[in-house]
Formats: structure tokens, sequence, C-alpha cells
DNA sequence: TTCGCGATCCGCT
DNA sequence: GCGGATCGCGAAC
């Protein structure tokens, strides 16, 4: 893999694939944030690992590849993708998708909201796509979480500052917000 | 062992 | 637009 801000943008159009019990969903990255390394010579002081390596952050720390799958205010999931360049921590955390397939199971999942509410936000694509805690350190090359190329791309792309971050002095300025350019499907 | 708080969402106003 | 829900993590005591 490489940095996290290259991890980032080049996600962006790529589709994110759940196979579980309940049936297949996926859906195309619209909006992701990059986390790890450094901007403008400040290291990124919002990113979970900026600490250290705690319990927590572990998988961070371990083979890019993998998800890093953490809890919320005490109630929802996100999702990140480990890049782990040189051993260096960092992940592309997946803001948004645009549901692809299996819509009737995530709306199901989503307690019948409206298709344009299914995936919008970090912790609404993991409740619509059944992604939760259970699959922090699940490793993305062998499923059955995974990413694909389907080869659409190359998709327009725009930066703008992370969301919700506010508390990081250096980090809540940091342009590491990537969307697809025009998508009624991201956040905001 | 305790305590404060968050890479959010939802319902109510 | 605002505030409540809810709990694991991590720092402080």
């Amino acid at each position: 893999m490489t940095d996290p801000v290259t991890a980032a943008r080049r996600l962006i159009g790529m589709v994110l694939v759940h196979e579980t019990e309940e049936g297949r969903a996926a859906g195309r990255i619209v909006e992701t944030e990059a986390y790890g390394g450094t901007f403008e010579g400040h290291e990124d002081d919002a990113f979970h690992a900026y600490k250290g390596k705690t319990a927590r952050t572990e998988v961070l720390f371990g083979e890019g590849g993998h998800a890093y799958v953490y809890l919320i205010y005490g109630m929802y999931s996100c999702m990140n993708v480990v890049v782990s360049p040189e051993g260096t921590p960092a992940g592309v955390l997946i803001r948004a998708v645009e549901p692809l397939e299996g819509i009737s199971l995530m709306k199901a999942r989503r307690k019948g909201r409206k298709e344009k509410d299914l995936a919008r936000g970090p912790g609404r694509l993991c409740l619509a796509m059944g992604i939760g805690r259970k699959d922090n350190g699940a490793d993305l090359v062998t499923g059955p979480l995974w990413i694909d190329d389907d080869g659409r791309g190359p998709f327009p792309v725009e930066s703008s500052k992370r969301i919700h971050v506010d508390y990081a002095r250096w980090g809540k300025e940091f342009p590491w917000r990537f969307t697809m350019k025009g998508s009624p499907w991201v956040s905001r």
C-alpha cells in the first residue's frame, strides 16, 4: 500500500462488498478520509494511533489491507482500511458509499430508511453493510469483506477538511477528506 | 478504580 | 438547529 492520502483518493470509486449469511451487500465508495502521516510538518493529532499503540489501535500498527473497526459514541461502528507504509500506522476512514447491490437487505438493516440515507455517513454505512466490531482486523484480501475495483473509474475527486475532528490542534486543518465530485451520496 | 469523552445518528422543535 | 443516547478506551487518580 502507499501513504494514506494517496490511498484515500484511490479508494474513491471502488466497491466495498460484504457477504454474510443474510446475503451480499455492495456499495461504491464516494467519501473517504485519510488518517496518519504528516501535513505541512505537523503530525496528524486527530489520528487514533497518534499517541502510540494501545489495545484499541493495535490493528492500525499491523499489516495493511486489513479493517480497523471501532466503536464510536457507545453505539456506532466506523470502518477504516489499514494502510501501513513501511510499518508506520495509517488508515482510511470510509465515510459513505452509493448502494449498488443488496439494497433491500440494506433497507432492512436500516429500518426502512430512504435509499439516500442508507449509507451516507460512517456509522450508517456500517449498519447498512452489516459491519461491526467483529470485523476489526478482518483481512480485506481474502474476504468475506473486501474491496473491488470494477474498472469504472477514474472518477473526479474533490478534497476538503475532515469532519468532527475539531478537538485536534493541527489535524482539524488537514484537507484530507475526499469525495466523488457531484455525487449525491456523500454525507454532506 | 474512577472519570471524561468521542473520526455519530436520530428525533424533536 | 439542538441535545440525548450509550459504552469502551485511555489517562488520571
